[in-house]
DNA sequence: CGCGATTTGTACGTATGTATT
DNA sequence: TAATACATACGTACAAATCGC
């Protein structure tokens, strides 16, 4: 008998449906059929095809069966991400670039009302302030401003902040990162920007600003991550 | 007895923790518990938690409980958005702001090299081809650029156009929309975007290029809706 | 350090609801 | 209308992580 474990179902059918193995009918088998073709249960088969269905290569419609979606270009180009990036330096993936991190700012300071009112960190608590210039491809395409609650995040040094501080969390402080919130939005450059970063002509950055939280509920990060225009995209998949 | 639908007991739940009502252990009931109090299922009880963790107030630790999040600022601000936007016209959500629809261009056009590789319609299909600026609270906002299949989205008029188009798909054609993939970037301002968009000193302006698929898997729409600085924000929720 | 007790996660089987054909 | 096919809901069992003793 053939062991088929879940994740074995999401890639064979993966495979399948972009080998056009299915799209004679533009349909997957029905739910049951797959179900006698593993030899698993249903929950396991819907499993695999709500993995497909995030993937954005199917679609499940009630009394109709799951139907498999047209593709588009595989969206190629420089560099892609959202959902799924934890300090934004992860955006590495699988894409060859050259990447170096310099340390623009390292410094301690206590929570004011002025940082409270923008990281949500109380007043009068430690924070690591640190400004970080991701080099990428030989350009200055980031600039991260984080604020870590000293008190939960002990111990950073500007050694640690070279390399990961992600890392430093979550294996020598063994801590869990539970959420991140974050909004992106366009911004005018600051001076901070324009010294920072390889901006070009352009006048505007891109914004992402995050708030982390731990699995005991408590925000441990405020981050900013100005970047530079025309060298990320944003992918999503809006279900209906 | 008291009635509690799947609805309720996922209000009842957000309205305690956003009173602040389970804020002594910082943790939710357990699960065994709320199925207690609300005599129903786990299924119920894990499907209203969910819900609340996807609103990012909760957070689910395995042999530990549901942790509930410290609260951040209630993003206020101007605009929110990302995840669920239909055209991108429905950010009209709360918020009360004036709105309008210009159209600036009205088409139907033959799909050719060039086009293919930017919309991945097919070579030689009609498609109608629309440019609308959308004026939001007296400023020139977002220049949207459809690209409509006329053969799967058939009858468009600039009338239809002048309202929603997605309210003829789903409402005339009877359409079913089933997925919508979606890329965003920042880019330098292209001469349209100068003459229709208020940018003011911006040069810059966001994209959000949309590739839409009905419930038979066919791409039926593609569109780039270009947006000033300063005015929108995309919110996120990332869970680890 | 280990060993239960607690608590959420995963998986299965089944029954019923609902949209499509 | 009937058959088909996915969606939702329930109950149960066991796995895995956490925490206290």
């Amino acid at each position: 008998m053939v062991e088929t474990n879940n994740k074995d179902i999401y890639s064979v059918l993966k495979k399948r449906v972009l080998n056009g193995q299915y799209n004679i009918k533009m349909r997957l088998p029905t739910e049951d059929a797959l179900i006698d073709e593993f030899t698993v249960s249903r929950y396991a088969i819907r499993k695999a095809i709500k993995q497909l269905a995030d993937d954005g290569l199917v679609y499940s419609v009630k009394g109709k069966g799951v139907v498999i979606l047209e593709q588009t270009p595989k969206t190629q180009e420089i560099n892609l991400s959202l959902e799924k990036i934890g300090g934004l330096q992860s955006l590495n993936s699988d894409q060859k670039i050259d990447r170096k991190t310099i340390i623009a700012d390292f410094q301690q300071v206590i929570v004011d009302d002025e940082l409270n009112k923008k990281t949500s960190f109380a007043i009068g608590i430690p924070v690591y302030a640190i400004k970080r210039v991701r080099r990428i491809n030989n350009k200055n395409a980031v600039l991260d401003i984080n604020y870590f609650n000293a008190q939960v995040v002990p111990g950073i040094t500007p050694e640690i902040a070279k390399g990961s501080i992600y890392s430093y969390i979550k294996g020598d402080l063994a801590m869990k990162i539970a959420v991140v919130k974050r909004q992106l939005r366009i911004e005018h450059a600051c001076q901070l920007d324009y010294e920072n970063l390889n901006l070009g002509m352009n006048n505007c950055v891109g914004n992402i600003i995050s708030f982390a939280f731990n699995d005991d509920g408590k925000q441990f990060e405020y981050t900013e991550s100005h970047f530079i225009p025309d060298n990320f995209i944003f992918n999503q998949i809006i279900k209906f």
